[in-house]
DNA sequence: CGGCATCCCACCCGATACTG
DNA sequence: CAGTATCGGGTGGGATGCCG
């Protein structure tokens, strides 16, 4: 087996500290930037991956899993040929929006910040 | 050197994507943790070792550096025998404090539903 | 199209020992 | 006390190829 986040995941909650917790579900550094572009509704496997470029096809097909482990997403398999398959927050997901959006925010004032500052 | 996240930390920006800026500073489990526990103030650096007990010394330093070079955290080095080093937020870390504040308060409730539902 | 299995190397990270 | 240096195992994760 293969997991990202191996031996941490259920022992975060006993530290006392929650920010562990929700790190032990967000941890890695894609499950943010995918349940992120989930916000606007279901998102297909490939439209996923080039919103992703810099994460291989396996690692977010491995992120996704986890996160429908963890009850963050819900996949959705379209019977057809050629497959199709769609990723959704649950509802549980879509309580990360808050945390999502400040993710965002701080991102962008970032970006600028080193835009002004560095090379 | 060891690095805990590599190649990813400049290149997030010009995804696109602003989540991927953020997790380029906050990547790492143990980030957003030493940062929440920096938030009320200066702690030593044995006291953030206690406050994170999942992360090895090693580790913390490493990330501690890390956060240093991004200008999260600032090191304050008291010249005395015994040594004494201790850790603050600087402006820019205190910028996180929302992400900060938003992560604990989802883990919280995570850890409750699991609390409720499993195990 | 979506995704899994395999191979395989790099690198992460824990343990230990040492320094100022 | 607060690190750094080194070693070594384990594993994360990229590349490739095949299947439904």
């Amino acid at each position: 087996m293969n997991d990202t986040t191996p031996n941490l995941r259920r022992r975060a909650g006993r530290t006392g500290c929650a920010v562990e917790a929700t790190m032990s579900v967000l941890g890695g550094i894609w499950k943010p930037v995918l349940v992120f572009h989930l916000l606007p509704g279901r998102v297909r496997f490939n439209a996923l991956c080039r919103l992703t470029p810099n994460a291989t096809a396996r690692m977010i097909t491995l992120q996704l899993r986890e996160l429908e482990a963890d009850g963050i997403i819900r996949r959705i398999v379209y019977p057809e040929v050629p497959p199709k398959v769609e990723y959704e927050l649950t509802a549980l997901g879509r309580t990360l929006e808050p945390i999502l959006l400040s993710l965002r925010e701080w991102g962008a004032a970032f970006q600028d910040r080193h835009a002004n500052t560095a090379a």
